[in-house]
DNA sequence: ATCCTATTAAGAATTAATCTTAATTAGATA
DNA sequence: TATCTAATTAAGATTAATTCTTAATAGGAT
């Protein structure tokens, strides 16, 4: 299952390339492979920094401009986290989820929607958009803060 | 109907700030009446520079930190634009909406969905969270870019 | 093997947002 | 109304995040 998964993924960000026509280089290979191994929310410069421990050389705008790319193959979701930094992590197997939360103390919850996923896809449709990922955060104060 | 709109939206503002035990200053006045002026999504940096133009001394920090205040308040809604900035607009006459962005030309299309608002709602309330506002984007290819 | 073009590394530059400090002001109190 | 005090502000510096520039490298076709 989580082979497959990953199996599945790999061939998604591989038809992305072709399709886009863009080349299966070392980097883009090495960016794929350092992000199936992340179980946690992330950002762009901590995906380089762990890299650049590593001794590999993999430049801070490769990373920028390779996670869109994981982004539309559906390998990657946007998340949520402090500041205004951009969040991913890895659609694993727990799936795509989004993000409530708290304007007081910062704590993030993640909550499931099938409701809420069809209708999106059904907006889109209905506006001629081919959906390829979204960004949906609820921002309000949790039962504690309130 | 607009008169009414705007008396709730000051009201509502004006609500907030008691609510926080935050002064009613001259700079937040002038920030809401400018913002209610606003037709089209803005940011804070643009929203800075008409009243560097009219000469008023308002500071681009004091218009970052009533954004949010205005957010909260229901008074503007996250909004969405080029590049990384937050962009924002008034909730208007139309009332609230989100947004549709095309990853290829940059369209972008505003969609009203009250199911999904209302599944939103019912989310927050299931994990306990009051929900204050909210962040929706969908990305895809327009019909135009396929 | 050679070529052409896309992609990359490295670091500079830009851009967006936040922080610092001293001055100002709202609202409470006398 | 005058005085007081804590909150708020302006201005500009600083930090943080992302993108750009240039020359070198490498994928993939021929
Ligand atoms: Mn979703
Ligand atoms: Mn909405
Ligand atoms: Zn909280
Ligand atoms: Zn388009």
């Amino acid at each position: 299952m989580e082979t497959a998964t990953l199996k599945n993924q790999a061939s998604r960000f591989q038809e992305l390339l072709e399709q886009r026509g863009l080349k299966c280089t070392y980097e883009r290979k090495q960016i794929f492979d350092e992000v199936m191994h992340l179980r946690e929310h992330f950002d762009a410069d901590s995906l380089y920094e762990r890299f650049k421990k590593r001794g590999l050389r993999i430049s801070r705008d490769t990373v920028y401009r390779t996670l869109p790319l994981l982004l539309e193959s559906g390998v990657v979701q946007k998340s949520a986290g402090a500041g205004h930094r951009d969040f991913f992590e890895r659609i694993g197997i727990k799936g795509h989820h989004d993000h409530i939360i708290c304007v007081k103390c910062g704590k993030i919850i993640e909550f499931q929607c099938e409701d809420i996923e069809k209708l999106q896809d059904k907006v889109c449709n209905d506006y001629g958009f081919k959906l390829s990922f979204h960004d949906h955060r609820l921002f309000g104060t949790c039962k504690e803060c309130q």
